[in-house]
DNA sequence: AAACAGTGCAACCGCTCTGAC
DNA sequence: TGTCAGAGCGGTTGCACTGTT
């Protein structure tokens, strides 16, 4: 696997691991627990570097390791830490029990990121893939109106914000812009994380997955160490109350899962009824 | 059935950062 | 202050598997 083998120089193995070497070193961390990485190959009685015992214990051989398919409680999570953390995979590994970073990397990369873009959201920024919105079409919506305007603005890119305004002007709509840039600041400042952490979001009986894919976010979320200079915005969680099938929470197939993200994320899609 | 194309993922490299000494 | 080991990350590779022609 992977490109040609740097440690060849050395004399070292590179490549998939067999089963006896895997045993090899699972064996000796058992015994001596893992650490002082350089020493433990030859220690082991492994021809491998040290960076590659780590890499295979860490991402294979540790047993607390869950292998398997992602469930949609993970992916969502995922989907969410990676909105406040970016592509720090460790970070988000540590609210993952059970799976690595270089697996998450890899699912993201694999999977989420082209789900993302194929319903016309930018994974990097999660916000809406500006070249894909309609925006001219939104702002003539009859539907549009000031209050509708102040929910969204909770769940927007403050780039797509300010062209939505600047598109609100050219309107006719100019009052109301100039009403959202009037608005209190705290609304739009990002990386206010506490307002996320403090909301007290009520169970509702009618839609308990909403409530516990919120919950489980939330809980995510509180135990993250989490920079002010995080791109996560001012969401408002509440606002994510969609109707799921407990099909698809435990484990819905690839379509769902890509209807559902579709119908969490893309804002092109968002039913505006639903925030008026 | 065979050839080909697309996809998933384990594993790698090169680099940076951090903490210990 | 410099050096070293370990950890972590982004990017990449190529085998194995699956789907399509």
């Amino acid at each position: 696997m992977g490109r040609s083998p740097c440690c060849d120089k050395n004399g070292l193995k590179k490549g998939p691991w067999t089963p006896e070497e895997d045993e090899k070193l699972s064996r000796y961390i058992h015994a001596h627990g893992a650490g002082n990485w350089r020493n433990l190959p030859k220690n082991a009685g492994l021809e491998r570097c040290g960076k590659s015992c780590r890499l295979r214990w860490i991402n294979y051989l540790r047993p607390d390791i869950k292998r398997g398919r992602f469930s949609f409680e993970e992916e969502e999570t995922i989907i969410q830490l990676h909105s406040v953390l970016g592509n720090k995979w460790s970070a988000i590994a540590e609210r993952l029990p059970g799976r690595t970073d270089n697996e998450i990397k890899n699912y993201w990369n694999t999977h989420v990121r082209k789900r993302l873009l194929r319903t016309g959201i930018d994974p990097v920024t999660h916000a809406p893939r500006l070249d894909m919105l309609d925006l001219s079409s939104l702002l003539t919506s009859p539907q549009l109106n000031l209050a509708s305007l102040l929910r969204l603005q909770t769940l927007l890119n403050p780039e797509a914000l300010r062209l939505a305004m600047s598109l609100a002007s050219s309107h006719g709509g100019g009052g109301g812009a100039q009403l959202l840039q009037n608005q209190p600041q705290a609304a739009v400042q990002p990386n206010h994380f506490e307002n996320i952490v403090d909301q007290q979001i009520p169970p509702n009986p009618i839609n308990n997955d909403s409530f516990q894919c919120q919950q489980m976010v939330q809980d995510n979320l509180m135990g993250a160490n989490l920079s002010q200079n995080s791109s996560f915005e001012n969401v408002n969680l509440d606002s994510f109350s969609l109707n799921r099938s407990p099909s698809i929470i435990n484990g819905g197939g690839e379509d769902e899962r890509e209807r559902f993200c579709s119908d969490l994320l893309r804002f092109e899609s968002l039913n505006f009824e639903d925030f008026m």
